[in-house]
DNA sequence: TTCTTGATTGACTGATCAGTCAATAAAGGG
DNA sequence: CCCTTTATTGACTGATCAGTCAATCAAGAA
């Protein structure tokens, strides 16, 4: 076992632990002790590499949003006619990567805490201003006005991931289906 | 100043109290002396009419759901064209007096206690219940198989307030209207 | 080997908080 | 004027927890 480089290797075995904690307890109410100890860590040592609570819940935020940006942003690469893009991106949106139980509850209560950080509330902003502007981009192969069509979307896919949060049964199989085709009829109906 | 049957009177004060703690705090991590001080009266007090903070929080999120519910109630009896309803529904669940800042805030909080509360879970159950029948039986004059519209016109509502409790102004101010017509929509396209 | 640097922790502290309790005060019935 | 009931609190306690610190330990450089 090598005594150097531990740093990275434990960043991110706090940043799940503190995932997971969370999700389980559902709630933010999980003790700097509780996270450390289900990384293998003492408290001692969470804090010397993140310096505080807060910001070992900021890393793990960014963890999850950037865990879902790459879910998108694959989905998104490997789709070359414009009019499945909006497939693409709903179908990601709502991928096991992304739809894990514990995560979508730590999502909630990451929605909690950007009410009393600003550090966390921007970290939110980010994560909703691109979700409407993939949305927006995928409708514009449908649509030429999409913004009407975007925000009822990006709407109903956070209520989704709200209920699944308080269903503990985590999504229905067929989430994203719904959403498509909930999608599908806005775009019939904005077009004609 | 009358000594005797102050407990409705200071049951209602922390319970105010309590939703409005929570709103501007953005958390559950208010203390009982916090809420007690809002109130006008000592921790021990608290204490003592309501046993334990839970039961304090239990009885905001009762005293939320039954004004959101009353508000319900109010819209529909006043509806009599059963083809109205809906948009009646729909005005109710984004009117003022649900739309408080403050209230969907807390609103927000009491779906993280659902995680770890068995008792704020079946609350919020009962008001998702509600909810679903409410829509049911307002769609019930425009389509023959509700149910698909039913879930997702529920998860735009809740996900409208979710995006609203983020940005911390409150709703658009055309909220109800939005999810009307994308309802509306909804209900076309399953028509055919 | 010796020195430096990163890794790691046990033990401690100061603060906070939920919940308790015994005591006080006031009202109203008899 | 007692006495019971309700209202009310200050003061206390036991527990919990974030954050600190000085001390070890190991690895590699010089």
């Amino acid at each position: 076992m090598p005594k150097v480089g531990m740093e990275p290797v434990r960043r991110a075995a706090l940043v799940d632990a503190t995932i997971g904690m969370i999700g389980e307890a559902g709630s933010l109410d999980v003790t700097v002790g509780q996270i450390a100890k289900r990384a293998g860590v003492s408290t001692a040592l969470a804090h010397h590499y993140f310096g505080g609570k807060d910001q070992i819940f900021l890393a793990a935020m960014r963890h999850i949003l950037s865990e879902y940006s790459a879910e998108v942003r694959l989905a998104l690469k490997s789709t070359s006619a414009p009019q499945d893009r909006l497939a693409a991106l709903i179908a990601a949106n709502f991928s096991p990567t992304c739809f894990k139980p514990t995560t979508v509850n730590a999502w909630l209560n990451f929605y909690v805490q950007a009410q009393s950080s600003e550090d966390a509330a921007r970290l939110l902003r980010i994560y909703q201003r691109r979700l409407d502007s993939n949305l927006r981009h995928a409708l514009r192969a449908h649509l030429s006005d999409p913004t009407p069509v975007v925000q009822a979307l990006a709407a109903m896919i956070d209520g989704v991931y709200l209920r699944a949060a308080l269903s503990r049964s985590g999504l229905k199989r067929d989430a994203a289906q719904q959403v498509l085709s909930a999608a599908r009829a806005l775009i019939a109906e904005q077009k004609q």
